[in-house]
DNA sequence: TGTACATCAGTGAACGCGCGTTCACTGATGTAC
DNA sequence: TGTACATCAGTGAACGCGCGTTCACTGATGTAC
């Protein structure tokens, strides 16, 4: 297909997933542009003409990680049937990708890319893994006290609840605070954790 | 009080301090063993004589921490009334603690200490702070529909539920994924994205 | 169809940097007698 | 009270390492004519 003299052809795809393979098998300390360029059999400075640094590089395989926790939580939902399963289905989802990929889920949530606006790919790639989250709230109703909110304001509360407790959770596994999974399955379940919301069907 | 020649005479708590002062100023990144040692004008050779090389010094920054973590919730609760009150306290400061000591927050849940069995200070320090969300767990009842359980287990799922939840939102505000305090107040109130809690007084 | 040339993609040596650790040392302190 | 000596705490030079970046380069590809 291609001459394996010289030109590579395929280089950025194969440093993104050299990187995802360095995330698996060393861990985000592994990460380095000399270490990604020798995993693919370049030179470390080849690089330099497909990214812009190694913080580009970075947030290339960051993106390529928030794609798929995007697409294995929204799997996970589609072979759930609707209801109060999918939620669960979601948030089971959101837990197991922080747990499995523990690295991964390190950088892409890693301070570094504090300035997101300025890093178009990984914000699309970040918003299309909250966009997940945000299918699964809009079939939710919270029930609670207090002053009624506008329906779009409503939307997002729900939307950031659930954020924040399958965030929480997946921090804590992934930060090893949380015994998770000791002989199989977790600890509490997370149906079992979850407030109660009113869910349809 | 000490010589200032040769012998530091309280190197041990001044390597500690200055470790502090540098995760507030330049954050994660620059904590090491040079940069602590120089910061308290001593040869960076000198911890050795009272830490296990950098990681222990990094282990009792971190449990630092953690006592401070807890301090500074245990006074935020005290000042509260009991009751609701006093939750949202706890959470509150939680949450502030990570936004305003970012870089210590990241440090204390780092994974390198995954095996914190092995690090006695830092485990007891970590158990502190997780104690006083405990003690306010222990004033609540969570209504939830399901099966029983055992008064033990009941509190324990309160707790890491109330834990899951206030580490979840300090984890995304940490992270820069959770605009907070855009003009001085949260977006929502903890207050109002917390669930249903059934609480006394 | 062939030639000239610009552009692109990868090379490899060199640079300077900061890091943790080691090592033989030395200055200060404390204790035994 | 004084002396000898062991122990403790800090020194500073040296080591080897991996890092990101720079630079002049070269091999391959594509395009104009």
């Amino acid at each position: 297909m291609h001459k394996k003299n010289y030109h590579h052809g395929d280089l950025k795809p194969a440093l993104i997933q050299a990187g995802l393979d360095i995330l698996e098998e060393e861990g985000l300390e592994g990460l380095s542009m000399r270490a990604i360029a020798a995993r693919v059999g370049v030179s470390h400075t080849a690089p330099k003409n497909h990214f812009d640094g190694l913080h580009g590089l970075l947030s290339a395989i960051a993106a390529e990680g928030f794609r798929r926790h995007a697409a294995e939580m929204q799997k996970d939902v589609e072979d759930a049937p609707p209801g109060r399963e999918r939620l669960d289905a979601a948030c089971v989802g959101y837990i197991k990708f922080a747990r499995e990929h523990g690295a991964m889920f390190r950088l892409m949530f890693s301070p570094r890319f504090n300035k997101k606006a300025e890093e178009e790919e990984l914000a699309t790639a970040a918003a299309s893994s909250y966009g997940v989250l945000r299918g699964i709230a809009e079939g939710l109703n919270w029930q609670r006290p207090g002053p009624e909110l506008s329906p779009e304001l409503e939307a997002m509360r729900t939307e950031l609840m659930l954020w924040v407790f399958v965030h929480g959770y997946a921090s804590l596994v992934n930060e090893g605070q949380m015994p998770a999974d000791p002989d199989g399955k977790p600890l509490f379940d997370v149906l079992e954790l979850m407030p109660q919301f009113d869910y349809g069907n």
